[in-house]
Formats: C-alpha cells, sequence, structure tokens
DNA sequence: TTATTTGTATTATATATTATAATACAAATA
DNA sequence: TATTTGTATTATAATATATAATACAAATAA
C-alpha cells in the first residue's frame, strides 16, 4: 500500500490517510475483501502515530468502506446501498464544487467530460481478478 | 444576503461563509459587479465576529471570486480563466468524490445526470436582468 | 475642515482540533 | 503462555478557530 502523505498540507493526516484508502478503493489498488495492514503496522510505515491511523480507520468503519474485527483486522467492504443520507451530502457537495467550476471557467461540458474520464480511469482498476 | 451558518458543524464558520457567497454566485444570487455588504455588517448580521467575516473575505478574493478597494467595498468579481492549477485541484476533488459515490453505488449514469441537473439549476439563475 | 466608515492589521484570549506519547485491557492468535 | 489485535484512556504540545479590543491610513460624507 502506497500512500504518500503530505505534512505540510492544511488538510489534517487522518483526513489524508481516510481519502487515500477511500481513492485506492475506488481505483480497485485495493480489491473488495482485501486486507489492511495492521495499525500499528501502517502506522510505522507512514511514520505517524497509531492514534491517527486508528482514527482514519474508525472513520472508515463508520462510512462503511471497511469493517474491522479482532480476528481479520480491517477489511475492505463494499458499502451498504441506497443511502438517502449519503446522496444528500454529495448533491451539496456538488453543488459547492460546479459553482465554483462553472465560476473558474469550466463548463457544463468539460465537467462532465472529466467526470466521465475519471469514471473510466477508475473502471480499469474494478476488473475481476483476472488480469 | 441570506446566508445560515451552522455552528454545530465542523466545518469552520470562514468555510462556511466562503463557500454559502461561492454558492450563491454560482446560483445568481449574487450578479457579477454587484456589491457585498460591508464586513463590519455582514458580521453583524450573521453574529460572528468582523475578523472571521475578513477572513472568508481575503480568501475569496485570493481565490478571484471577488474584488476588494476601500472605495467601492467588495465586490463580486469573474475570476480570470485559463487556469490549470484550478483545474489539477479540480480534477484531485473529483476523483475522490467519484471514488465515494461508485463505492456507495452512484454509477456513471447517476452521477453525471445529477451534476448536469445542478448545472442547470444554477444556469437558471444566470440570465441577464431581464427577468 | 471634521467626523465617520472602509478594509486591514495587530495583540490577546479562549476553545477546539490535531497529533503524538505512553499505557492499559479484553479478545484472539500462535 | 506469550504475543498481537483493535480499542480506550490520559497527558501533552502545537496548531486552528473564533472572539475581543484596538489601531491606522484611505476614502467618504457632513
Amino acid at each position: 500500500m502506497i500512500i504518500t502523505l503530505d505534512f505540510k498540507s492544511e488538510t489534517p493526516v487522518y483526513v489524508q490517510l481516510r481519502n487515500a484508502v477511500v481513492v485506492a478503493i475506488g481505483r480497485g489498488d485495493l480489491k473488495d475483501g482485501e486486507k489492511l495492514p495492521t495499525i500499528r503496522q501502517l502506522a510505522q510505515e507512514l511514520g505517524i502515530n497509531a492514534m491517527t491511523v486508528n482514527k482514519a480507520f474508525a472513520i472508515m468503519k463508520k462510512e462503511g468502506f471497511i469493517t474491522i474485527d479482532r480476528r481479520h483486522g480491517a477489511m475492505v467492504t463494499k458499502p451498504e446501498g441506497g443511502n438517502t443520507e449519503y446522496r444528500e451530502k454529495l448533491e451539496q457537495e456538488l453543488t459547492l464544487v460546479i459553482s465554483e467550476a462553472s465560476l473558474k471557467g469550466v463548463g457544463r461540458k468539460e465537467f462532465l467530460d472529466t467526470c466521465s474520464g475519471i469514471f473510466a480511469m477508475l473502471a480499469e482498476g474494478q476488473r475481476p481478478v483476472a488480469e
């Protein structure tokens, strides 16, 4: 698991870590069912405190991206579908992003094409195990 | 200018204010060239400290969404186009949002339709002054 | 002119967030 | 039994956030 942290960033380390793992799952670098390193291992690899890793893991657990049990550690999981609460949050977030974008001169077409490109990029890593 | 702040939110007040103004511009509730309230006025309206408003204004000024001079106060402005730096930031942000979305069961089509809908919603408020 | 208002800056203070450190514990594993 | 796991607690330090009280030059309004 290759995760790079920017300690000069204003984004908290535990958020950076959470985001990196979510994108890694999205990209297929981490497959469904795959085990994550232990909290202490990951903390050592990244050179950060175990409690910081724990915080990121606790969030992802709550969000449904991973499951944790004491026997098998953390494991990538598909979140439950039909999440209205999430969809509302997504619409709010997109309203902000799209407002910024259109003011910055990124029009509808360019924006949608960019999104399509990202979906295509992510889909490449999501093919079954046969590669 | 109707802006509601959530003091229980974990999003800092100055970020909430900045986001609200950006969306208001995006929605056309604030038109290009329109004057914003003074920092002290807005602070009083919202029941927050003037320095907090100042921080939000300073950020938007830096981002190019508003211009400020001592004579006319703050004024909505169209940012300069051709911003490669912004476009890179946008792609990164969208990669995270789309990773989350697809893991939460929001597929390409639903996502793009949602974006299209938001663009359409924003465009309604962007017609010239003739209404 | 004078008085007021503007954005901006500074200093101080209080609180919250972030990150680390040092432990501790029950559950599970080897 | 000894070790490792996730989890929890406490303490500490640094940073971020928000408010408060001023101050100042530039511009405006009287």
